[in-house]
DNA sequence: CGACCGACTTGCCATTAATGAA
DNA sequence: TTCATTAATGGCAAGTCGGTCG
């Protein structure tokens, strides 16, 4: 109940906020019809009946469609063989796919190729299907240099031009960006439906390369409210369906042909049904925090267990706690091999009796989400150590690690040690409690506001560390290096320099003391100082930027820090939050912002 | 059970916009 | 004011997890 209330009064704040002239009464009653519903989410095991209506009104104008395909001047030809040919538009089209991404990598890849010359053939006309043999034989240089300058035209624009395209693109945002819900306006997160293409998995992903089918009206299922107004199809179309099931959150799906999986259009982090989603995952997390000893007792037990399913159990739980693994799902070979906790293999765990001075290691070495290299050596509990070699005798590299358990059966453990309990709540409730942590590690009174934000980043990336959050360094990465270590190299050198005045200025004042001397020695002092704190400065700042190389915190401030460890930290130590979220992050953590007060712990 | 599907969150990257140095 | 760097945004792939069905 406690918790509840908070909830009402953040978002009747944050009513109160943005409806500054709307009814303030209205809202409140609107909010707090809201919370009473989370009331009964929160209350799980009452059964799940009341909590699956997620609005009660719903309008929206639909998604909007990407340009339909412009033909090729007739200057511009592929070339089969040597000779130039005429293709139909829709070949064609899927040609430019091809063509814009020749100087990509993945173009030179066997499965890319493959896959794209047979989905590109299935879509040929049967004279070209019987001209076209090989893709070797395919010459698209001339259609990839139309593009590289048109592409370069575009950068090329001038500023009016510039300013009548983003005139246009805010008119479509406007019309179609928003959507009416529970009588909110609302912004949409993706109004746009993807545009055909070429699909580019991650990492080695088998079906790298496959046409990406343009979404006809007739692929669309619309949800809206009942009463609403339904959004016209574009003319000459009909809607595949149209649907009024308030118990989902969606405006507009459809089947994507890569893997036949739905996809959606959905309402921005910034909307109310998003933020409370949101809210709530935090809630959940905190709750782990008061059950996370006896869960933890409880896994330890485990490890000793006459049973393997509950030894393979209690360590998977371990890893997933200690080192924020994911849950790790079964997957198909239909997309790029990778895993999570479950689905490790022999393969990726080395154990080390002894490894850099230290008892039990346990080396992991796999790929995981977006084919993600997660690398770690990790000293583990003699118990764990003795049941990993357990768990890998008699078993081939390529065989499952815990072959007696999945993440159905490991959540219904953890949903049976506490209601709303599954795998990724520890990834969010250990990435929570390390920032808190962090912060209040790092951040003394007396720093300055600019270190105080750079404790803020170590926290943060001490997150991102442990979730392993990567990012492939920035391309002007050395370079810009460079330039702070040539700025560091000239301070120090201006360091020397005012440093030998000050010395002549003190030699000066001793020989000859005067209140001129006297003046002139401080103000050299305090040059000194000053280059000094500048050089400190850009120190920590080289020191930021190379911890930063690959590694990236945007996932895990926007996905896993609870904002409200944030907002309650800038409040305490005066840093303006907006010196930590931007407009953007302000706006998906308005649920947090203003309500939480600086005593907030995690 | 386990396979499959639907809905929703999480994740990295390319593009675009904003900012600051020259 | 222009150009180069950096930050924000959008795009969409790839996870998690609950439910259903045989």
């Amino acid at each position: 109940m406690k918790t509840c209330l908070r909830f009402i009064s953040r978002f009747i704040y944050i009513s109160a906020e943005r409806n500054k002239v709307a009814s303030f009464v209205s809202s409140v009653r609107y909010y707090y019809a809201a919370a009473a519903k989370t009331l009964s989410d929160c209350r799980w095991e009452e059964g799940k009946s009341s909590d699956t209506q997620k609005w009660s009104s719903l309008e929206h104008k639909g998604p909007y469609f990407p340009p339909e395909y412009e033909p090729l001047p007739d200057n511009i030809c592929f070339y089969y063989d040597g000779q130039p040919m005429k293709l139909s538009p829709a070949t064609e089209e899927i040609v430019t796919f091809y063509a814009k991404m020749l100087d990509h990598e993945y173009t030179s890849k066997e499965v890319f190729q493959n896959n794209f010359f047979s989905d590109w053939k299935e879509e040929m006309t049967k004279e070209e299907r019987k001209l076209i043999k090989t893709l070797s034989k395919c010459d698209f240089s001339q259609i990839h240099k139309y593009f590289v300058e048109k592409s370069e035209e575009r950068k090329n624009m001038t500023k009016e031009e510039k300013q009548v395209l983003k005139e246009e693109a805010s008119r479509l945002m406007e019309e179609y960006g928003f959507c009416l819900l529970d009588g909110h306006r609302e912004k949409i997160g993706n109004f746009k439906l993807e545009p055909p293409g070429l699909f580019r998995g991650r990492g080695e992903h088998p079906k790298m390369g496959k046409l990406k089918k343009r979404i006809q009206p007739e692929d669309v299922t619309i949800n809206c409210g009942q009463d609403s107004k339904i959004p016209a199809p574009p003319a000459g179309h009909r809607w595949k369906r149209v649907q009024h099931d308030n118990t989902v959150t969606w405006l507009a799906s459809w089947l994507e042909n890569i893997h036949g999986r739905p996809k959606y259009i959905m309402l921005n982090p910034s909307s109310k049904l998003k933020g409370e989603k949101d809210w709530q995952k935090y809630e959940t997390a905190r709750r782990l925090k008061m059950k996370v000893d006896s869960i933890r007792k409880q896994y330890r037990r485990d490890w000793t267990s006459r049973e393997m399913k509950s030894r393979q159990r209690g360590v998977a739980i371990y890893f997933i706690d200690k080192l924020a693994l994911r849950a790790g799902n079964e997957k198909d070979d239909e997309s790029a091999d990778t895993v999570g906790c479950c689905s490790l293999r022999v393969e990726h765990i080395t154990l080390h009796r002894r490894l850099d001075g230290q008892e039990h290691m346990v080396e992991f070495d796999f790929l995981g989400k977006d084919s993600i290299r997660y690398y770690n050596k990790v000293p583990v509990e003699k118990q764990v150590f003795k049941n990993l070699k357990l768990f890998i005798k008699h078993k081939d590299p390529e065989d499952d690690l815990f072959d007696r358990i999945t993440t159905v059966k490991l959540n219904k453990t953890l949903n049976e040690c506490m209601p709303g309990l599954t795998a990724k709540v520890f990834r969010t409730f250990n990435a929570s409690t390390t920032l808190q942590d962090q912060l209040n590690k790092l951040t003394t009174e007396g720093m300055t506001v600019e270190e105080k934000i750079l404790s803020y980043n170590r926290a943060n990336r001490a997150v991102a560390i442990l979730c392993n959050h990567q990012r492939a360094a920035p391309k002007t990465f050395e370079k810009s290096m460079q330039l702070l270590q040539e700025k560091i190299q000239k301070k120090k050198e201006q360091i020397e320099e005012a440093k030998k005045e000050l010395k002549e200025a003190k030699k000066a004042h001793k020989d000859a003391p005067s209140d001129k001397s006297k003046k002139l020695l401080e103000k050299k002092e305090k040059a000194v100082q000053r280059l000094s704190e500048q050089l400190k400065k850009l120190q920590l700042q080289e020191t930021d930027h190379e911890e930063n190389k690959v590694i990236a915190l945007g996932t895990s401030k926007l996905n896993y820090l609870d904002a409200c460890i944030t907002v309650a930290w800038c409040k305490k130590h005066q840093v303006p939050v907006e010196k930590i979220y931007n407009k953007t992050q302000r706006d998906k953590f308005a649920w947090a912002i203003d309500m939480t007060d600086e005593n907030f712990q995690f």
